[in-house]
DNA sequence: ACTGTGACACTGG
DNA sequence: ACCAGTGCCACAG
């Protein structure tokens, strides 16, 4: 049964090297989709919630990359819609079609940033 | 290995 | 309100 062990070993090895940023990437989407019509977060948020802070770079890249995800909800800090031209008309005009109301060229977030419940991914750490 | 780039964030003028 | 500068993580050249 030396074997087995072995092999089991390898594979834990292998999961403590690749298994984290996966996982992260898993907890954004979860975020993301978790998050309700006519409501926004911004991109540091969601690194946030998703237990990997200072990660908002990141989040932009897997809103690009993953399919079927509310990318329109997410928006920069302060409610800055941070695409150009049609992609930003775009955003606005889902986000508006979702009742979400802005203040010039910022989404309100009064009244529509959405706080994510206590999830208990990995601590997200303080700065 | 180093540099540049990105749908970012935060601080300080 | 607008801009730099700095920090951040990942990826392409």
């Amino acid at each position: 049964m030396q074997k087995k062990a072995a092999q089991k070993r390898r594979a834990t090895e292998i999961k403590k090297k690749s298994a984290s940023a996966d996982d992260k990437r898993a907890h954004v989407v979860r975020c993301i989709r978790s998050l309700p019509a006519g409501t926004v977060s911004s991109y540091g948020a969601v690194a946030r919630a998703a237990g990997w802070a200072r990660a908002a770079r990141q989040v932009v890249r897997i809103l690009r990359e993953a399919q079927g995800l509310p990318w329109h909800r997410v928006v920069g800090s302060g409610g800055a819609i941070r695409l150009s031209g049609e992609n930003a008309a775009e955003q606005k005009f889902r986000l508006r079609m979702e009742g979400v109301t802005f203040r010039g060229a910022r989404v309100d977030m009064k009244k529509h940033e959405f706080h994510f419940p206590n999830l208990k991914f990995g601590r997200g750490e303080k700065r």
